[in-house]
DNA sequence: TGCATGACGTTCGACATCGAACTAAATAGT
DNA sequence: ACTATTTAGTTCGATGTCGAACGTCATGCA
């Protein structure tokens, strides 16, 4: 209260509690462990193509590189991609998906379409409506921070 | 693409980066590697009041009461917090701010509130409007998960 | 009264994430 | 051509978070 506690203030907390609330139903609903970031990464594979390099992906994600090594390596280390030497530039690598990571992707998606079905209908959302303003309050967070 | 990518997966996809970005901001600000939770309790203990069991600020946030002890530890640690005996019951705790608690929780709110002036100008959002619907879709989230 | 069950908080091990420090390779500038 | 700077990815230590297992105390039930 007081002088805080403006709509944005609470805007952002329910959002947290959202992001916790719904990474948990996503990761206790997976019979293997796979976290959150690895499906995000299958996913990004998947639809936007693969033989990316981790930086890319890193950048994609607004995560550091640190961390995306750690996410390959696991990613790699369950066989759903595989990590190549780039070609072109000895520093770095690409990332493919293997017929695994694909599958499991797969998986995931059409369980996590039926749990947004339940959810969408159980919330009385418009969720094209919300979309496109916290799209601009992406893009204002994400202006003049600096990372990595 | 394909079937996926309604409306709500991009929405969620969104709140978790905007979570990530806005958490980021937060703690790179602060000048003493205060994190966001500690933060977040101490605003709770001011505003709600003190004297919360560690199992009441668990649920209060959506924490495992694991994590609670963690940032109940580090908050005492700092000098933040202070945690007594429950005089009425035996097995549980109640917990107090210091005087520097109180300060440390007014320095981050002064801060946050100039950082969300700023935020909320560069993105013309309405956040009042964006609230209501954002709280169904947690209270949909909520139900039926069952935790810890 | 006594025992089973439940609630409170802690500890432990696993994981995601960060920032800092590092190595190797590419690039720019002289 | 050489050196300085930048870029790619990794490693390390710290932290938040979780689930599982635990000890302690409270409560219900017989």
């Amino acid at each position: 209260m007081s002088t805080q506690d403006p709509a944005l203030f609470a805007l952002l907390n329910e959002i947290g509690i959202i992001e916790q609330l719904a990474r948990n139903r996503f990761e206790r609903a997976q019979p293997d462990g796979l976290r959150l970031p690895h499906f995000t990464v299958l996913n990004h594979l998947v639809r936007l193509g693969d033989g990316k390099t981790p930086g890319q992906l890193a950048r994609a994600f607004q995560l550091t590189k640190a961390t995306m090594t750690n996410t390959l390596q696991r990613l790699e280390a369950r066989g759903f991609i595989r990590l190549e030497p780039d070609p072109e530039d000895a520093r770095a690598k690409r990332v493919f998906l293997t017929a695994e990571g694909r599958a499991r992707r797969e998986e995931a998606v059409a369980f996590t379409a039926t749990n947004l079905a339940v959810l969408a209908q159980r919330a009385d959302i418009r969720a094209d409506t919300l979309l496109p303003p916290l799209r601009a309050l992406r893009t204002a967070l994400d202006r003049d921070p600096q990372r990595d």
